[in-house]
DNA sequence: TCAACCTTGACACATCAGTGCTAAGGTTGA
DNA sequence: TCAACCTTAGCACTGATGTGTCAAGGTTGA
């Protein structure tokens, strides 16, 4: 059986057991399994684990924010339609005449009457 | 006073006062403010606002992971970071002749030894 | 002036993330 | 064989997210 069990492999990142199995279970890091279904840990996982807790604790982040930029590693859709957002202007009154938006925007009265209906 | 205030910016996002706040607080969009302290909505916000319920919408995702998306998108350092640990391959036993590496993780009863000690 | 709006602060509640612990049952190796 | 390990499932608790609502007090505009 070569790799590490969950034991072992707790004692040398330093992640508890609960944890290890809830890291596999967020995606993060799935060790591969014995014949009987026992998790194995390689050199390769048991380096991302270590680095994971550094990661986390040099940067203030969660596992969620790594499973989310996992996400945007391997979904290119995704991360243009982030990045799309992000290019979204914070704001540019020079697009339309001054003052004009507003009235584009539709007065108060106006709104709530298109509210109504 | 050119711009919407919460209420009526509210009315035409589909968002509701209380969130706007909530989406200011959490950095994503800060509207400028009147002299006397109101949220004045420009049409950059309001299209912020729009697209980003479509983001979240569309893609699953929550105002947290759009956060933690712009936090990327501002640090240079922190994207570094995260790639590189992306990187560090799942598992490549060829790194280490084949059983070395578990001689060098030690064995467990050195390890347990290590651990009273 | 005064109704209708705005502000911040705080209470409340559901849901999720993170984490520990126990239970019931299978695996392993000296 | 049997102690020591593994597995999944589930209860439980803290803290954060997301969201509503109410209170006390300032702003605005007809």
């Amino acid at each position: 059986m070569d790799g590490l069990t969950i034991n072992e492999a707790a004692e040398t990142t330093g992640w508890s057991p609960r944890m290890l199995r809830y890291i596999e279970r967020s995606g993060l890091i799935e060790p591969r399994r014995s014949a009987a279904g026992y998790r194995l840990y390689g050199p390769g996982e048991l380096q991302r684990l270590r680095t994971l807790r550094e990661l986390l604790a040099e940067h203030e982040m969660s596992l969620g924010d790594v499973g989310f930029a996992l996400r945007l590693h391997r979904e290119p859709t995704l991360q243009h339609a982030v990045e799309a957002w992000f290019e979204t202007t914070p704001s540019r009154p020079e697009d339309v005449p001054a003052g004009d938006w507003l009235s584009w925007e539709q007065t108060k009265h106006e709104r709530l009457l298109a509210a109504i209906t």
